[in-house]
DNA sequence: ATGCTCGAAAAAACCGTTTTAGATCAATGA
DNA sequence: TCATTGATCTAAAACGGTTTTTTCGAGCAT
């Protein structure tokens, strides 16, 4: 059983494949193309299982009903989130997606984004590991319709999509005060050159009463248990009581290894960017600066969806969520 | 600044399409193909940039180096895991992945088929939410390359990778019951036609010392936090001391909802199917029967490969890693 | 000179759609 | 009678590659 194709629907009814091709495309009426006809065509069209050939269309108008999305890690819970949203979202307006992975790999990022390109793409969605925006200056420039989601650049004129993060770190930070701490510690991630993180550090220096308290932790992103062991050791013999994580892999980790070592369980407060389901259930309970996952993920989509509709006038917007405090 | 063509190459350099194409793809000595204008190419092309359009090379080609990935829901860390696994193997031998969520939605799976298969992906790694064989039958027949992953179909010829969940769940209600356990419960997500789900069932029973002491829950996949509360109440006269969870969803969930009534805490031992990070840090810990996800990603996709290198006598294979008992 | 072979490159066909520019033919109106 | 119109439908080009077939000379033997 061979795939059949518009010539096969074609011949069988003795008609012609252009025929064919603007009566499956509903432009039959407009057309002027007689109503037993175009029946004729369905009906055979069916028969036959016809499924459009996606590479000849996408070959011959250049559009492909597509979007490239990448991120980070899909299995970050965080993304996962992310791409869950993009994705009904994208469904629901009939776009099929390419996720694709970059564990915050520079060159990976730079293929992926040719590759996908390449692929005829009609747009992409973008949570970049690149430090600058000049990786990216070129899409800008070929007015390629990219909506940047999560992590953005400064002055650089794409759509975007985020959370104000350095509101989000203040709140955080003050919320620890608010709870009778004296010395909050940020456990930030590498590399900080991402603008949500570097946000969010941001945000907790200037939510300091004394920015000589300032008390920062560097966590490599791929090593984090690590990472969130040596920070400990480190930091044996520094009074602390409150830690503002800057994302819920952090906090993951750094729970993991308090309750190893079954130190500090009840004395300090932890406050963690990004809110997942388990930080109610553990102990000690962890309160959270949330995103609108949701939001930042549908809102990309129905950026980019606008910039089709609307190629030549489009004037690029920043899209800033706010987050939500949830105590615990 | 247009994408330059094959046809900007060769007019530029005063040759044709065709010798363009050769020396591109590597063929130019091959085919006896002057050295010097080889280089002359190759030169030219990374001057004008020159990315291939895939839907052209797919179109003639009928392969396009990409491969479908269908899971219930992404954001489920599983499965997040599972695609991260299938796709840093894929990456590496050069395949581009378009993966889909169904969320167990089955008229959703059927159209994300033939969407994907429309698409000229070269093959199929599906983890289904049908309930029956029926709707993949015609891929078996036409011969299309596809894996089965996580779930699957009994007595059906087609590569698949799982794990022995009849076994794990034995293994789950044994540890139950060394640590001395009288009455376990059993915590199922619907719907149970799922093979992963049926097995473990099947595995929990099996394990009972006295069949009648099965107590059997099921919680509805798209409502699981409500579905948990449910059965706690349910469950509120009931004498039970132990739980095995089917997944990492309903054990987060039941222990959400523990947490919340503060009851059972210290009482119920708890062990689930699919091991996740915050099994260790939550109160109480949970216990976990472990799969081995990264090689069933890993392996779905070197059984593809393998499928696409030897089209004509390929032995169908079923591939059935074993779980590991993670106590605590 | 004629016919052959051989190396190198060009030309053409092809993949399956969409779309433009006509073609065909019957009915209409002056 | 003949151009016009309207309703239907078609041929062919185009998209950008890959692959098969041809062409073109040069070199060589007869």
């Amino acid at each position: 059983m061979k795939k059949a194709s518009l010539k096969d629907i074609a011949e069988s009814l003795g008609v012609s494949k252009a025929l064919v091709s603007l009566v499956l495309n509903g432009k039959g009426d407009e057309r002027g193309i007689n109503k037993q006809t175009q029946e004729k065509v369905r009906q055979k069209a069916k028969e036959l299982n016809y499924i459009p050939n996606q590479y000849a269309r996408g070959l011959r108008i250049g559009r492909t009903n597509t979007i490239g999305v990448i991120v980070p890690d899909i299995s970050n819970i965080f993304y996962g989130k992310l791409c869950k949203a993009i994705e009904q979202e994208a469904y629901a307006k009939g776009y099929n997606l390419i996720i694709s992975n970059t564990y915050e790999d520079v060159q990976k990022e730079k293929k992926l984004i040719s590759d996908l390109i390449n692929r005829n793409i009609d747009g992409l969605i973008l949570a970049s590991s690149f430090d600058n925006k000049n990786e990216i200056e070129g899409l800008r420039e070929d007015k390629f319709p990219l909506v940047l989601v999560d992590r953005v650049f400064d002055d650089f004129e794409v759509d975007s999509v985020s959370v104000s993060n350095v509101d989000g770190a203040k709140k955080a930070v003050k919320f620890l005060y608010d709870k009778g701490i004296k010395r909050p510690v940020c456990f930030s991630i590498s590399p900080v050159y991402i603008s949500s993180i570097s946000e969010r550090i941001q945000g907790y220096m200037g939510a300091l009463k004394d920015p000589n308290d300032a008390k920062l932790v560097q966590i490599p992103h791929d090593n984090i248990e690590g990472g969130v062991k040596t920070a400990l050791d480190e930091l044996q013999n520094e009074e602390y009581d409150g830690v503002f994580c800057v994302n819920n892999n952090i906090a993951k980790a750094l729970l993991r290894e308090l309750a190893i070592r079954g130190e500090k369980l009840d004395e300090v407060k932890i406050i963690s960017f990004d809110d997942i389901e388990i930080f109610d259930i553990v102990h000690p309970k962890i309160s959270a600066i949330s995103q609108p996952i949701e939001e930042i993920g549908k809102n990309a989509v129905k950026l980019l969806l606008k910039r089709f509709d609307n190629e030549k006038d489009h004037v690029t917007q920043h899209l800033v969520l706010d987050t939500v405090l949830v105590e615990r």
